[in-house]
DNA sequence: CCTTTAATTAAACACTGTTCAAAATAAAGT
DNA sequence: ACTTTATTTTGAACAGTGTTTAATTAAAGG
């Protein structure tokens, strides 16, 4: 058999990735197959993994669409907010917002892991790269007088908190009061975190490490 | 064929969970299966199976064994520090060393989902009760006029932060340069979040949310 | 119109976890 | 000591997985 001219190769790709974003509404990452893909778009397996190269290279697919797709709601949300301290919380409170409303498409960012000979592709390097950028350039007008490096440490710091919490909200791994919700312990997190770094850096280096 | 008395129970399943966390020195989780297991402790399958139920209980029992020994790891790393600062520093830094140190095994522990129909064990939730205590009695002691749902939100904060530093440095995330470490992004997170926190409910309440 | 090119797939392969009836043996009863 | 009972262990079968490949067929080029 051959081309069947249904779709072109874009067009295709695009149809797959929709089918596996709308099964991960429901289903958790670990039902979702190839096989079953396949005949969700009603093409063969063998078809699939000759568009995408593997199945783990098409599901890195499906992230990347993800990843441009937080992107998105993170500049949108970001437009009509000013204060740096606001806009990080925007940032958070938006990144948190998506993890809860997407639980298992946000699982299958982090949880699959491309086998190691293969390395990560460049544009979902930059695509992260960019999500750093905009938290440093936050953090330079919380304190114009921090360095390069102490923006960059604290981009990662405050980068991979969020995660954390959203992370165990995500998988109800927090354990915590019903008044303890994921939004407070951000809200927590970067009130006093960046209550004392935008102090710290104005007469003298970080004062510890 | 049966009853080989070569094992008891309780010791053909103490053989096959140090197979695991002996694989996942070397090995991601993913390359590990059932059968290959079985061969390893040469028992078969569905010899597994039974005892253990299934094999996502199988994990399950060797995450249990791999909390024990984090829990085991934090209480000897405790004895010699007082300040309760530096306690937490140390809980932070030695979780963070055995994630670095045994990163498949610390993978599995949070990687792996049950089906949703089977909740998780008690003694799972008691594990990880214990930890939040240690932390909220450090708390306590770095700000005894503090309250209760402080403390408990605060060790939420400070756990899910740490956690999310602990695996974005193991999977390699981060995309930070050299001098920025899991080491001293803990180090920055717990200065800022704790000097701002320890002075933040003196003479008032939370002042943000 | 015929040839070449390339997309598509069915079938086979080597795996996976799980079930179950049959087999094997240890323990209990006589 | 022998039989019976009970229980542990397993091989084989089952339904599923991702991947490879040879064969097929539709479209494009001459």
């Amino acid at each position: 058999m051959a081309r069947r001219k249904d779709h072109s190769p874009e067009e295709l790709k695009a149809l797959v990735i929709n089918a596996v974003l709308g099964f991960l509404q429901n289903e958790p990452a670990q039902k979702l197959s190839l096989r079953q893909l396949a005949k969700m778009v009603g093409y063969s397996p063998g078809t699939l993994i000759n568009l995408f190269g593997s199945y783990a290279h098409l599901i890195l697919a499906a992230n990347a669409a993800t990843l441009d797709l937080i992107a998105d709601k993170l500049d949108k949300a970001l437009v009509d907010t000013q204060d740096p301290q606001n806009q990080l919380s925007v940032i958070a409170l938006e990144y948190l917002n998506f993890a809860k409303q997407h639980p298992f498409q946000w699982q299958i960012l982090f949880e699959h892991h491309l086998a190691e000979e293969d390395e990560v592709p460049q544009w979902q390097l930059s695509r992260i790269d960019g999500l750093f950028t905009l938290i440093e350039k936050c953090l330079e007008q919380l304190n114009p007088h921090s360095q390069d490096n102490e923006r960059h440490k604290a981009s990662r710091v405050i980068w991979a908190a969020v995660h954390g919490i959203c992370m165990l909200e995500v998988d109800n791994k927090l354990f915590a009061q019903d008044s303890v919700t994921g939004e407070s312990m951000i809200n927590s997190l970067l009130s006093h975190y960046l209550g004392s770094w935008k102090t710290s850096n104005k007469h003298q280096g970080d004062e510890q490490q």
